[in-house]
DNA sequence: AATCGACGTTATCCATTGTTAAGAAATTCA
DNA sequence: TGAATTTCTTAACAATGGATAACGTCGATT
């Protein structure tokens, strides 16, 4: 019972998308770029990109979650969630033309918007202000991810499970619990011990 | 015995520096810029920048050691290190102009490139080429980040302290055990087990 | 030389995790 | 609906990490 990849169905060219939070003087223009947008609906676990691939695209969530994970040693860890509009791309593989180190899956069934890396070239060429964006975005990204990356050093899988529970319910509520466990760096068997001891323990 | 912040010792005024790997263009209209920076001397464990300041300096480690580190309840934690010819940077706060997360601090006596933020904005308004060398500096980061990101959630203590003799040995090398500890996220004393039990086992 | 402080090691005790295996519960799909 | 698959829970065991305390070592200071 695999998805296909090539069970894909394209749908219709989007409207001017909330990619990238709006681009000032796209949507005016926006006839010249449409082509490089496509709308496309995945199975749950579909593979959007794959570990090793270059990547081509950039992802915007219209509807549903992805994921992004590695490979390490065989096991497949889940380093980021993303639910509607959000914006989901191998971001360094993306701009190096290497291949890229983390895979892009979907979670649940899921309505996403693709953007072309031809397009988003374009983009980058034809609005000045893109590359702020982009800067701006990966400054944010970089602290999030700082933080992130404190709260591993620091907190034990129960604190931060009870944190992610604070911070961003809908992982939680959203997502298979095996995906959350690998998701904190712990395996499945751990978390359901975790859950069970904060359900009795302090509730 | 503490080191007050006071007892810099600003030496003279460096040459082109290396820092950002050179910028094109530069050297030729070095004197324009010299002023922004300084090289300074610092004593070990002297405070480069405190968690909560507003951070108005990048650092180039021209001799010794650096390290960042961000206090998480109480308990000091470091994040990364940083040798010779390594640029230093709260780069969120720096851009964002908010308080610092972390703290910068040295680790050896070292000897450091100060470069003023007016000085940093002068340059990146001076030369095209920056903002690109910086986009490329933030991708690079973000590729190691994730890297070092995976590593926490799949190696165990033990198999981050061999994967870090690997990768670079210069920190256990030059940097104290319990500063070691820290960053992988464990306490001196177990890494002092860790340690033992590699001495005897493996080896 | 003696002292002080910082750092590293070792031991003990307790809590938690990983592993493996088995079974229950929930979903998917035919 | 019923079967197959996936997901979650629980148990038992071994291994490891955290906390604390005691001790040793080393280097700097007086």
């Amino acid at each position: 019972m695999k998805h296909s990849r090539q069970s894909l169905r394209a749908l219709r060219v989007v409207d001017p998308p909330n990619i990238f939070g709006g681009i000032p003087g796209l949507e005016a223009r926006w006839e010249d770029y449409r082509e490089f947008f496509r709308r496309i609906e995945f199975p749950a676990k579909a593979v959007l990109l794959r570990e090793g691939e270059i990547p081509s695209k950039v992802f915007s969530v219209e509807k549903g979650c992805l994921r992004t994970a590695i490979d390490r040693n065989g096991k497949a860890i889940t380093t980021q969630f993303f639910f509607e509009n959000d914006v989901v791309a191998s971001i360094e593989s993306f701009r190096s033309g290497r291949p890229s180190q983390i895979s892009i899956l979907s979670v649940e069934p899921s309505i996403v918007v693709v953007l072309q890396k031809r397009g988003f070239e374009a983009l980058l060429r034809d609005f000045p202000d893109m590359k702020d964006m982009l800067l701006e975005l990966l400054f944010r990204r970089f602290e999030a991810y700082a933080r992130l990356f404190a709260s591993y050093l620091t907190l034990t899988p129960r604190q931060r499970y009870l944190a992610l529970m604070k911070s961003d319910p809908r992982i939680i509520e959203r997502v298979p619990q095996h995906y959350v466990a690998s998701y904190l760096g712990i395996t499945p068997v751990s978390l359901s011990r975790i859950r069970k001891r904060i359900r009795s323990r302090s509730t």
